[in-house]
DNA sequence: GTCTATATCCTGATAGAC
DNA sequence: GTCTATCAGGATATAGAC
């Protein structure tokens, strides 16, 4: 049954979500998410029985938005590069737009316990097979097109590919002090990562002349 | 002057190191850094003023041990090939020994706060130009040997190098139920891995014929 | 230098009036 | 459904005896 508070409920979620990836678990008061929200601190617990449980649901849903963020930005039936390009504009277009997310779910993996394992297990229940699969697929269809090069473990490729986007946005608060003169948040240099991502990760799939 | 106590002085920070390391700033309590170090907790306190200051003197560590580690992972004076492939041996043996290495890092900087930023700032002076410019020198010089295509801006490349390595150890416990059959944890997956990432990577730059 | 006991504060959760 | 007041537990930090 649809409640009519549904409303506020949704409302206090989305703001409990910029408290937790702000703050993170031990970080993030009640008080505070009550606060922001316009609600009663007693409220929440009124909504959500407890913090864990208003936790536990928004990891779900960041867990999940982050995983389909990867498999959306697949565009099958190109050509290889075609494919590549659009994932590096689709996916940088999404982190550009949740640039904490990736910290977010980062930090939670650190804490690496029980709730980390148990929320992933359930994410993947209702995800599973899609984002990896639908990425392994692209690779071996482009492979038996004859476009790249065979592949011992498509995994690997993956690894590099979405490391190589996420990991600037990871480090971005590192990297800006140690090159101050070099704008990190253009859109310039967002656009250009996209690009070298292409040349430095392209040509190591591309079918070559002389592969063994 | 070097207090006889120096010693346990060191006993407590490896002790805090690993506590924080694990729960971050928020989730570490310091009776359980006590517990686990064999010693009182107001001891704590007597040596380091605070929480706040055992912490900050933590995280310089190992925001240091970071960047040294990437820089130490350098063997100038080879083929950029032999380069490469040297880098990549040397910064997967450190992670492997250090796999929360990263994890913990990402977490401080998703706090976001001021103490992140005094502290990178306050380990750049002591690092900087070693790190970076040890990099991209190397890149600079290869290209003078014209052993690869020249590069708009060699940072992009540094970024997309790092984030192969690094994410593996973050995404990790994402990974992992991903693909159940895989064992990501294996000395051979690591192997395979760094065998992998020169593969993507060094095509990408190698000087090509029908370059541009 | 070391330890016990305690002060002080803060947090999640709930009871109970409206 | 909403709000105020409050409980119970746990945290950092310190006082003070030895």
């Amino acid at each position: 049954m649809v409640e009519i508070n549904t409303q506020k409920e949704e409302q206090i979620l989305q703001i409990a979500m910029q408290v937790f990836v702000e703050k993170g678990w031990h970080g993030a008061k009640m008080q505070e998410i009550a606060d922001r929200a316009g609600v009663n601190k007693a409220m929440l617990h009124y909504y959500f029985r407890s913090k864990e449980r208003l936790y536990t649901a928004i990891l779900e849903m960041l867990f999940l938005k982050f995983l389909n963020s990867i498999a959306d930005s697949f565009t099958p039936g190109q050509t290889f590069a075609e494919t590549l390009q659009l994932f590096l504009d689709h996916f940088h277009e999404k982190l550009k737009n949740n640039p904490t997310l990736p910290l977010f779910i980062a930090r939670e993996l650190s804490e690496g316990g029980d709730r980390a394992n148990r929320v992933i297990r359930q994410v993947l229940k209702q995800n599973e097979l899609r984002t990896p699969q639908i990425m392994i697929n692209e690779l071996k269809l482009a492979q038996a097109r004859g476009e790249i090069i065979p592949l011992e473990e498509p995994v690997q490729f993956l690894l590099t590919l979405i490391g190589s986007c996420v990991y600037f946005f990871l480090a971005r608060p590192i990297v800006q002090p140690l090159f101050p003169e070099i704008d990190f948040h253009s859109d310039a240099f967002i656009e250009q990562r996209k690009k070298m991502i292409f040349e430095h990760l392209y040509y190591g799939l591309k079918k070559r002349e002389n592969y063994p």
